[in-house]
DNA sequence: TTGAAAGCGCTAACAG
DNA sequence: CTGTTAGCGCTTTCAA
């Protein structure tokens, strides 16, 4: 029945039968029981409302399809508790392998002991988007030069553009990636020569209120001139506020965004933007645990895509 | 070990052993090769490129993670094939419900023979987004009323706006949805005494410069006055083409959309939108699917949910 | 080449 | 209330 090397007319009838049999199909459970092969790779998602996770499902699903291993789909929300819900779920379910943009609590509180079990287990995981900074080399990972991509945006509102007072904006929970940009900012904004105040680094959270008010300060008179907003949810609480207060931009505040949606060419003010090669991401990672489902044993690998600067028009020359 | 009648002072002991022997963990693949429960929903969605699902997911997951029911997700990207093939896949890996937008194909054709086959399995069967219109009453549905809605949107655009000459735009495959909202626009027309003509009826396909060269029509003088466009990626085609051709919203061309996106509030020109209720969708689709997964057992329901005119500033006065 | 039998980890049924 | 046993549908092993 499984094509394996035996009489082929035979074969052939044997299958004509169970197709008339209507329809007999095979049982995975009892497939895997046996086999502890399930074809099912366990997917965690950070943050579902975010369009990136659309493009990089889309990769992943495009390697997986082809080698017909499916997704059991999760959603942390950026909750750690339900992270490891999930984690726990996979391993009852017996996933494959793990595939996950781990979390982190404002406290820093994290899954990696539990993902460090998982491993011991001999559960291939490939972490995509973000990684543990304490345990860089334990686990394979994808994800982008987070810190030189807004090294690069420091330098060309600095050096190109010629601005002086720069503002950055992130939102919580600050994991890996968000680490990384906060440190590219700031080293950026000192080799380069821009100044920085702690208030122009604005964090924001989940109170809508709260966050309003402090993007307000961005359009003061003591604000920056330009801002980077980390992701695609900032940039438009950013455009929101702008409308709200009669801003413009760039003429009000020159805006770097992350995360290229088709949007961002398509507002008023075309937005320069840092393109993540998300489906790359996602193609990568599953690659690579293809690999790993093979068998391949080497040390972790840590992949690093390039991002890329898309200059349009949301960034005034002073 | 279940949490049944027993023992209270003893089953806090073994579970304590259990726990102590590195992390047992309860094997789903043996248990449901028993109980003939996986615990698991398949989920299709037709076009994974598309906002909608996100918001949909996220409606269903949170009904499912409190059931602790978990997602197997699939993509068909309107390819009535694949769509079998991740069917096929569900069967075999046993899932205890299947949760589908329905894709067809140019020709019409679709998988309807083998939900049906899969429904007299016994696995119930959701469908959300779209229906089969030759089988209403076959199988649970949630949807919209698309064909009130470009009704309301025709009405508004003829009566409160004083346009006469309307158009509509598509995308393929021409499924329930569209077809619904295609009979919605010309009887809309037909009733408030509003002009269309078929070349003002687009249909886009995955041809970018075709779809081009078919939306420039509706800015030329011979052109519509409005148009509605049938989903988000027309939005922003329409809104693309526009600033190619460098003509204005509202002023050359009127528009409504489908989809609220927090992004067509924050375009030039705020976009007039039918917005659904996606959400809603997704969570009544998943108590649908846990009412029959308990045991509930009544004649197919079909809901239909109310989408809502959001009116903003994309349709000019006549 | 083919057929029979054991066993994967669990639940349900039954006897103690 | 507890312990034993059969069997879910498959793969693998071993004997015919």
């Amino acid at each position: 029945m499984n094509d394996k090397p035996g009489v082929k007319p035979e074969l052939k009838k044997k299958i004509k039968e169970k197709a008339e049999e209507l329809g007999y199909i095979v049982s995975f459970q009892a497939k895997s029981l046996r086999t502890k092969k399930t074809m099912t790779i366990g997917i965690i998602l950070s943050d579902i409302k975010n369009p990136f996770f659309l493009d990089f499902l889309d990769g992943v699903e495009r390697v997986l399809f082809h080698r017909k291993y499916k997704i059991l789909l999760a959603t942390s929300n950026e909750d750690v508790n339900k992270e490891k819900t999930y984690l726990k779920w996979f391993l009852e379910h017996g996933v494959d392998g793990i595939m996950i943009s781990p979390t982190c609590g404002n406290d820093g509180s994290n899954n990696l002991m539990l993902l460090r079990q998982i491993k011991k287990r001999g559960i291939p995981i490939v972490l995509y988007d973000r990684k543990f900074q304490e345990a860089e080399t334990e686990f394979d990972s994808v994800t982008i030069n987070n810190y030189q991509a807004v090294v690069s945006a420091v330098k060309y509102l600095v050096n190109d553009m010629g601005h002086k007072k720069l503002g950055l904006c992130l939102i919580e929970p600050m994991v890996y990636t968000l680490k990384e940009r906060y440190k590219g900012f700031i080293e950026g904004c000192k080799f380069f020569g821009a100044e920085y105040k702690d208030e122009w680094i604005v964090v924001l959270s989940k109170d809508e209120k709260e966050n309003m008010k402090r993007l307000k300060r961005y359009f003061e008179e003591s604000g920056p001139t330009a801002v980077i907003g980390s992701n695609h949810f900032i940039t438009q609480q950013l455009l929101k506020t702008a409308k709200k207060l009669d801003k413009k931009i760039p003429d009000d505040l020159s805006l770097i965004a992350f995360d290229d949606n088709i949007e961002n060419e398509l507002y008023e003010t075309p937005i320069t933007t840092i393109k993540q090669p998300v489906l790359l991401i996602g193609k990568n990672a599953a690659i690579m645990m293809m690999g790993r489902l093979d068998g391949e044993d080497m040390i972790p690998q840590n992949i690093v895509l390039n991002s890329e600067l898309i200059i349009r028009k949301s960034v005034k020359k002073l």
